[in-house]
DNA sequence: ATGAAAGCGCTAACAT
DNA sequence: ATGTTAGCGCTTTCAT
């Protein structure tokens, strides 16, 4: 059985609120420093640990913030995913707020989901969502403070990269490096972020008197799918019969990029000699690539930082904008 | 004000514990047919939702699992954390228990972070961390819950791959493959795992005659460091300045791997033509890989699996295995 | 089948 | 400076 606070008033002789008042630091309480003495070698030697779950339930706070992503064909194993939550992690860890990473809820329907979410074992929420998520539209109208990460929920207060000035700043470098036909791969799931990138690749391109820009959809399992799925191969292919052959693909993301790459090696292609190949996010580890990435870097610690610091002042009861643009920067690896 | 069980009991008249039993499944409680419905009908009305925070106080459990690394470098933006952490996810999300990713506590001192785990909010903890942790000794004494995941700590229950299987068939493997003169490198960092490996390298090579097996002791950064440290780089000028320079590098792991090929790759030399490469844990996505890498692939799932097992099985009360070895399969990639 | 009472361990309000 | 009382929202006796 754990000590209590109670336990150690008994004792003591002492009255239990004032075991309390010691162990948790009252504001504006002065103890006698006797008592004060008394009471810290006691619960020293008693070992007692104050308990978090009886300080919430009468607090109504559990520095716990909840981490929730819809996709539920994403894990944590995901590069993406990881780099989202590291940098979540490191910036609460400094807060002293942890994180509970709430399962994806396999199977169970919206309402049962969101029950999990408002059982007062959070205090706020990291949504990871898209903004079809039948979820979100239960939260837009819930007490419960939340963050939409890294794609922009028009309904919800969110945090994302600046998709605009990634693609402008991809765009110019790519155009300053000679390449005039550029194609742009988008998955065809609906994402906002994409949606963003998408318009601004063509508007920059138009601006350069490209009315035609190339843009393909195409879906492909990324992650920590056993097996390359075999779409960025058909991929490639569409970009080679194109009439006038890309000379540069700029790829939605990070993993698209690198399969697209994979299937140029099949090919014999290299990057950037026969294509030229940029990523967006930056969620891989360039460490462990053979040949680095030319990509648009998101700061995840930054992300993560205005995140956290939407999310608090909402907790707090403040006013917090509706979208928090955080800027990114072309890195410049070799496939490009 | 969110809505209480009382309130719905006042609202109809009832008791509140007959409102808490019909919203809560009491085992062995048989409402009369009206007032069920009439319970169950007013919650949905009123937006009823049971809060977990009591439920946990009362009951004692919180159906939440901490997962805390104490390598403080580490986030979960490694792949091999990620690997980890992905694992436990997806089957802790299948049990509908909660991963409370705990934070490192950067600076703070044992006992601090030792309270942080025993304060109630979790039934149990996943723990990374090595064998010199001072916070082992703490938990190995203490009435939580604990699974050592994927390095062996002697004091508590471990979950851990079966590394001398795995460094068995990489050596049967390389050897099958022609290859006599074949080096290890390990980290300089004291791992139970690494050990083990290094171990059962020295012992199969020896079976085969090979005496004085060349093993290597080479700190590296890994994860998320921006820059390569070069250590790598170093590594292999060793490997190459050897009297009998090794054909064949049995790498501690999937990064040390990779950037042993990296530095290959800057003096031009190509695995396995030049040098055969083998890793070991299959924590990275080959999919991301322009190579895909030869390596000891250990099942993230399956180990997660056991690891829940074992917490679950001494949260209610049970006896548990030490030590639970889970077995490896070699993966043959493109580099060995 | 339901209600009354108790209590999980803590903090806050009020009284002394 | 300390004690008394109350209550956070729930589940579990025990009584009816």
């Amino acid at each position: 059985m754990p000590v209590t606070s109670k336990d150690i008033a008994e004792k003591l002789g002492l009255s239990q609120p004032t075991v309390s008042r010691i162990l948790s630091g009252t504001q504006g309480y002065r103890a006698s420093t006797e008592t004060r003495q008394r009471v810290l070698e006691a619960a020293r030697e008693m070992g007692y640990r104050p308990n978090a779950i009886a300080r919430s339930l009468r607090g109504r706070r559990t520095d716990i913030v909840g981490f929730h992503t819809g996709y539920n064909y994403m894990s944590v194993r995901d590069a993406y995913m990881a780099a989202v939550l590291g940098g979540l992690q490191r910036v609460c860890d400094a807060k002293r707020v942890d994180i509970l990473l709430l399962g994806v809820f396999h199977g169970r329907n919206t309402d049962d989901i969101y029950g999990e979410l408002v059982n007062g074992r959070i205090d706020g929420l990291f949504l990871h969502t898209s903004a079809e998520d039948p979820l979100v539209a239960e939260l837009a109208q819930s007490a419960l403070p939340v963050v939409s990460i890294s794609d922009a929920i028009p309904s919800l207060p969110s945090v994302v990269a600046d998709d605009t000035d990634g693609i402008r700043q991809t765009v110019d470098y790519l155009w300053s490096r000679g390449h005039r036909r550029i194609a742009y791969i988008a998955p065809e799931r609906h994402m906002i972020s994409v949606d963003r990138r998408v318009e601004t690749f063509r508007e920059e391109m138009a601006k350069r008197r490209v009315s035609d820009a190339t843009v393909i959809h195409r879906e492909f399992t990324y992650g920590d799918a056993s097996e390359d799925d075999g779409n960025l191969d058909e991929t490639l292919n569409t970009l080679l019969a194109l009439p006038e052959r890309p000379t540069a693909a700029c790829c939605w993301n990070d993993p698209c990029a690198m399969h697209l790459l994979r299937s140029c090696a099949k090919l014999g292609m290299r990057a950037p000699r026969d294509l030229a190949v940029v990523g967006f996010d930056g969620s891989l580890d360039q460490n462990l690539m053979m040949q680095t990435l030319t990509t648009i870097a998101v700061p995840w610690d930054t992300l993560a930082t205005r995140a956290l610091e939407v999310l608090r002042a909402q907790i707090q009861g403040g006013e917090v904008p509706r979208e928090t643009i955080v800027p990114v920067t072309l890195l410049r690896g070799e496939t490009a």
